[in-house]
DNA sequence: GTCTATATTGGGATAGAC
DNA sequence: GTCTATCCCAATATAGAC
């Protein structure tokens, strides 16, 4: 049965990801202290720690949360034959996955330097994007693709500067950007 | 006259100055205590301070040795008359500064989130940035257009990935990659 | 100009009551 | 599950001797 206490236990541990998230997009990993968390919350400091261990603990379940459904979106990617195809789902899948992130409460930028300090997270998003960079150009992809494909990994800095759009036309944005970019190597 | 203290002055103060550079890079500027730039120098915590008044005043002066050559050649593209020029040459004289930069003492991550926090730091890069992109696109860029300029804005993320490179080679690529970013809008 | 020593604050993390 | 209280340490920054 779900107990009173274990339904409280999800809704707060929600609210620490969802918070800790906002801040850690807004401030960046470093800056954000768990002290900070909790006071948005309107919890005490120990209450976070109850529910995650340490702090990179937290952001690895955060960074979890992201690419998921980007690991998922690479899975269905694979399946497509031809290089063109693949790039034009990519990056309206990637769009739509980066817009929402975002839009739902804060992204996570990947080119945060506390996250790449972060082994554990350090590792997750190599992986990631070792496997969507084979699966757009292949085994052997030339210095142009590469730079093309981190240059579009993170799109915090863009997206930090377009507060005014509407959640659709920043899709449709990110969409045009990333394939402009991939297309044209 | 110039005395062996102004001489040993000058050489540490710069000292700080590229130790900084390189361990704000690689590290991000809020995981890098002054500690770490001392003991990486050689020298106590106490003479980092005699040199620059706060941690910031430190970034605030790196930060404008990284932007004075890029302002330059602002100066220098208002001067062309056609848009297209001015990308060929904003494009080339970009790929050259942050290369020079990133080659000779590590690069200045623009999208480190501990310099969007600081004002300072924040309204240089900002004042920086707008002037470009009405160079480039003019009084009222579109959204794809600003899309793509704060996209190459920070080369960071890109710079990292490509250690193997050389200088030229490493500085033509960036120069390639940039300038299909803002043409394609 | 560089050092030793120290003040002070804030962060991550834990113990134990409720 | 949440709280209060506390430990420990590292970071920024300053005072004053050499």
């Amino acid at each position: 049965m779900t107990t009173t206490r274990t339904l409280q236990a999800r809704q707060t541990r929600q609210a620490v990801l969802d918070t800790a998230r906002r801040l850690f997009a807004e401030r960046g990993y470093d800056a954000t202290s768990l002290q900070e968390i909790a006071d948005a919350m309107g919890v005490r400091k120990a209450n976070v720690y109850y529910y995650f261990k340490t702090k990179s603990a937290l952001l690895e379940e955060l960074l979890g949360s992201f690419t998921a459904p980007l690991d998922a979106l690479l899975d269905e990617v694979s399946a497509l034959p031809d290089r063109r195809s693949r790039a034009e789902r990519l990056a309206v899948g990637y769009a739509a996955v980066v817009t929402q992130a975002y839009r739902g409460r804060g992204p996570l930028n990947l080119g945060d330097p506390g996250l790449q300090r972060e082994p554990g997270a350090a590792r997750i998003i190599d992986e990631l994007a070792e496997r969507g960079l084979r699966l757009l150009f292949g085994d052997a992809p030339s210095v142009d693709q590469r730079a093309a494909f981190w240059l579009i990994l993170d799109l915090g800095p863009v997206l930090r500067r377009f507060d005014e759009l509407s959640d659709a036309d920043l899709r449709a944005a990110l969409e045009r950007l990333c394939l402009r970019v991939v297309r044209s190597v």
